[in-house]
DNA sequence: TATGAATGAGGGTTCATTCAT
DNA sequence: CATGAATGAACCCTCATTCAT
């Protein structure tokens, strides 16, 4: 990569990185375009050369955050050598939530951003090289040969909603309970949500 | 007199209307108060006689619709003649995700507005007469004899998280299901929550 | 003087009383219609049953008030038996300083607003019955017998405006000294017009 | 770059002179930005590149105007070669009035403007670089070795407030004369003044 | 007389976007 | 590639004034 090269990388990355500060500091619709440009030390009219608008950025943004929280859980749970499908699913969740717990920013972001549909198109169906281990624990999970679950995808989705939902309210704000205190009623429901679904 | 009262009403009730349909359509955010003016057929300074600004009539919308729900709920509940608490939490879950699935605009608004933050501020310790018969219902659900919860609050907060989330993408999206094939295992789901937090 | 009658009197003092208090608090440029009315505790429509507009109500205010400081001075000279009418001309600059040091928002208010054209067509020119005596006061200094003035009337403004404009800043803000420490040099100077004027 | 610099300046002029004759003509509270803006033939937005709002411009046009006023006199006194210090105070009062004569636009907007108060902490003890010379020149006057001036700063005061509001009216409205029937009796007054403050 | 609901013009301000440099 | 001055549409909100009651 030639030494422009690196410098516009760089400058797209800087850019990437204030908007997402800002983003969480005052929320994207109160954050400008001048803000991000400002924060990142370029002029307002370098923006447009990078990214279309504040929305594409953000898009850009979650797929890229959300990817690496589960490459982060996926290479964990690799370490730990953990084979069985059930706990391999129970490691991925735990991680990704103490992970969240560390960066109740990062929480925020994602919460108040991503839901199932763009889970699906932006992250699974992703042709984005940079989001390809993120599918790839995704399929794995669900091709597998271990169990035999009976409509897996339901499965999936009841858990990913059932933990998002739960956690943002118990990690942000201790409500109804802090998320030390929810994890075990939470981690007994997904153990019960998997179980019904095994054939 | 009672008659500029009734136009008062009927011009407050058009600006909640007005509000309600252009929240949905194009967002709280790209709504301006001109738009709800001039749908409402009145001038702009005449939204200022009855709302402080976008965000009072949002949450003014909000406890409104949200306390409809339960309330219609509860009606049908008590017509049904339905006493055991567990079958009152699983018959009330259903109703609302019934009338939610007719009303795929009112569940669009409310998802994007209501948290368990506000679901509990804003409905359950409510003094506004408005939302009384919501908060009966809670405590009622909470405090009866029936049954011995252990920490009932985190068990309808689960219930109440998994609910709604996975009921918005199914309903609106049928995704990853439609929400008739999402209800046995959702229903199941809950059964098994509700099981799991008995003495 | 009927019910009615009183009760329309009362009505248009309180409302006097209501934006001479807010003229002080927030100027007048700031204080709207709307605020008067609810200080007076009557409705926006009825503001408009007395006076045109803000400034009108405005000019009635400053005669009022100005009449008001002079006539009192004026008893105060007759209390004290003074008849020399340099001395007289003394005595009433002096009170009416020691008024305004006595009740800074009145001279913040007419000082912001009292000119020597307003002075002359609305108080001495006027045929108001209610600015009677302060008209006497004006001819009687003028055309007296005591003494033999040159150009009287220039001698009245320069004092006038020499006293207006320096109790303002002296009293106010006590810039650049304090009125007390200012009055010897300030006397002096006015006798020292007073003296050149005399023929 | 020299020619967007040169532009930014004649744009930042433009406003300021299309602002002080908006200022003068309808008086500062009735002039809008747009009003400024239009006047000088640029977009609203423009304006907040330039000033933070219409007093802030203001403010730098009051500063700009009377300092223009006592350099002009203070050029003209050194020129004319006068050395004692009191008919150099004469002759800056008299340079002053006879622009302002000329200018009655300048007087009216520096007139509703001025006070001692900005009169000091504006221009006196400005460290603005546009206006040091103004700084001197009250310097100059308090610590010279001529004369012994008893509280000089009571009698720049005294002279500064008399010159000034008599000034308004008899130039403006040649009220109660004409500001050159005024000036021999004004002068004398002055005089009067500093002999009194001689020690 | 008195009310106060309704109006809508107009103000200040922000900001995404363009484009000449 | 990068800049940042300039734009002007769009926003929120206030308020003097009117008029049906």
């Amino acid at each position: 990569m030639s030494k422009i090269e690196n410098n516009k990388k760089y400058k797209r990355d800087s850019l990437l990185d204030s908007a997402f500060t800002l983003f969480i500091q005052k929320g994207i619709n109160k954050t400008s375009i001048q803000d991000i440009a400002a924060k990142s030390g370029v002029a307002k009219g370098t923006f447009y050369l990078y990214f279309k608008d504040k929305y594409d950025l953000r898009n850009i943004l979650i797929a890229h955050k959300a990817s690496q929280l589960f490459q982060s859980a996926d290479i964990a749970m690799h370490k730990a050598g953990i084979t069985d499908t059930i706990e391999q699913m129970l490691f991925i969740v735990d991680h990704i939530i103490d992970d969240l717990a560390q960066d109740k920013k990062l929480l925020l972001f994602i919460s108040k951003n991503l839901s199932w549909g763009i889970f699906k198109s932006t992250l699974i169906n992703s042709s984005n090289t940079e989001n390809i281990d993120f599918y790839d624990i995704y399929t794995q999970l669900l091709n597998q040969d271990q169990y035999d679950f009976i409509d897996p995808e339901i499965m999936l989705f009841m858990i990913t909603e059932l933990v998002s939902s739960t956690c943002y309210s118990s990690i942000l704000y201790n409500e109804p309970v802090k998320i030390e205190d929810l994890k075990p009623y939470l981690y007994d429901a997904v153990r019960n949500i998997i179980d019904r679904h095994i054939a």
